[in-house]
DNA sequence: TTTCGACTGCATAGAATTATGCAGATGAGT
DNA sequence: ACTCATCTGCATAATTCTATGCAGTCGAAA
């Protein structure tokens, strides 16, 4: 018989232990079902067993538990043990502050390559920012870094590209000058903390009729607005400054969405490279 | 923060849904705690929250469950799911430019938390940086967004940091005012593609007096002298453009060396965010 | 300033879960 | 056969959990 390390623990619990018979099958069932076991009633469990639900909590109180709670709480507490055992198989000490950060980043795009799985909002996204002209990428205060390097690129493959990062009155303005210059969209960095600034401009953008499509720390951004498009990714927090690269990494694969999305990308940056390579702008 | 299949999945959900600013409080508890969350009961998660309980069962219901058990029971369902899916490590086919290009980098960032076991380079970088008054921060095309980074947050613990993103003749110029002004070193972003201008710039520093201390894209960087301090992480090549999060992620280790080498780091820092909690600067 | 709508916690009703008193059943020992 | 201890389920009490009406608060719009 296959033991997994649940039902094992649990059948350590009932050695030693003078069970009934109605108890034996109580016991068999849990066994049985060491998954969904933490999770069911002693209401569920006696129908499982074909018991009664006193049964159920008198077998509870005859393992020592105080009532059916405290054991359920224990099948829960090992539940997760187990779960965190098998997850995680270097479980080597993650040695210094600089290599935990790493490590936390790691899975943060563990998390972004899951949620990639489905493409189609990131594809809607290169859509949207691909049809507007001009696209303006706002990024305020540490977000400005992400929305540049997005914008440096997005330059080599979009004909008009508009950088924002810095704040104050005259950001509406440019906001509204897009708008008006027949903007269909914005982009948005939005990383914390999130700059009160920031909310405020994504509220003239939409009343400006820009569709909103932003890059965030979390599905949860006090930013978001109700129709925008809202992708996210985590943002490390291991080191005295936030680090954000699975954000930055999203708005790359952003990028690449709307590479996709314009017909003319490749052709644009063959006469880049054409340029760059008669200027002797790069070395190699 | 170690992030589960399961709290990826939450993240997916919340993703949108207009949220009030106590639901969000829950939402964010939820995905902080991914493996008791299935076992929550409303009044717990509300003590958790910190928020009460009958907000607990409007969230279920704003995110369009028929009440708070049947969002727990979803929650359980996934925790299953993320449990049988933890077997079989990553078998799947990476399936998508996105998903390789993520993994990629994450092969990247495994590199670079090796390299840092060693933290000896690293922390006399950190000790160089800190010492020069004022501190010039060096990146050009690509690598600006990277230096832009560093230098927003550094500037929080530093006096004197100048960000250099430009090129032309005016760099020159700014890079040897630093170095009248006091700068013994100066911190250079390098990377691909290299610009003619950045190995320019840096044989000015270095005819300056300048110890210069290079992020860059590998261990033989064409723009690394013989006597820099040169910090290497790989760059992802799977997009159309390049991905630089390790690179980006070593600057903020650098950053972080930095922060340990300067005795009032967080003297500032705290003074920043009483200031900024004053002008209302950030939400939340 | 007033009005209005949205949001939130309190109080509480309604539902579920759990524990316990009780009686019938079973089986071992006298 | 009688007694007694044990076991079991039924009915129900006690507790815990969930949902909802209501009023106070806050901010936006008129």
């Amino acid at each position: 018989m296959q033991m997994s390390e649940a039902s094992a623990w649990l059948t350590r619990l009932f050695e030693g232990h003078r069970l009934t018979p109605t108890q034996r099958r109580i016991a068999q069932c849990l066994i049985r079902r060491p998954d969904e076991a933490p999770f069911l009633s002693s209401v569920e469990l006696a129908g499982l067993a074909g018991v009664s639900q006193p049964s159920v909590t008198r077998f509870a109180v005859a393992l020592g538990f105080d009532g059916y709670p405290a054991l359920r709480r224990r099948l829960r507490e090992s539940l997760r043990d187990g779960r965190a055992a098998a997850g995680p198989d270097d479980a080597g000490p993650p040695a210094n502050v600089y290599q935990r950060a790493v490590l936390a980043e790691i899975g943060h795009l563990r998390q972004l390559a899951a949620a990639l799985a489905d493409t189609a909002r990131i594809e809607e996204a290169g859509r949207l920012l691909a049809a507007s002209r001009p696209l303006p990428v706002l990024g305020l205060r540490a977000a400005a870094a992400e929305a540049g390097g997005f914008a440096y690129f997005a330059a080599k493959v979009h004909p008009d590209v508009r950088l924002l990062t810095e704040g104050g009155s005259v950001l509406a303005d440019r906001i509204e000058a897009a708008a008006d210059a027949g903007a269909s969209a914005l982009l948005c960095f939005a990383l914390p903390r999130h700059p009160r600034e920031a909310a405020e401009a994504l509220a003239v953008a939409r009343g400006a009729g820009l569709r909103v499509v932003t890059v965030a720390d979390s599905a949860v951004a006090p930013v978001a607005g109700p129709g925008d498009l809202l992708l996210s990714a985590g943002v490390g927090t291991g080191l005295s400054f936030d680090t954000a690269c699975a954000p930055a990494l999203l708005g790359r694969a952003v990028l690449e969405a709307m590479c996709d999305a314009l017909p003319d990308a490749q052709s644009r940056l063959e006469r880049f490279d054409a340029r760059a390579a008669e200027r002797g702008l790069f070395l190699g």
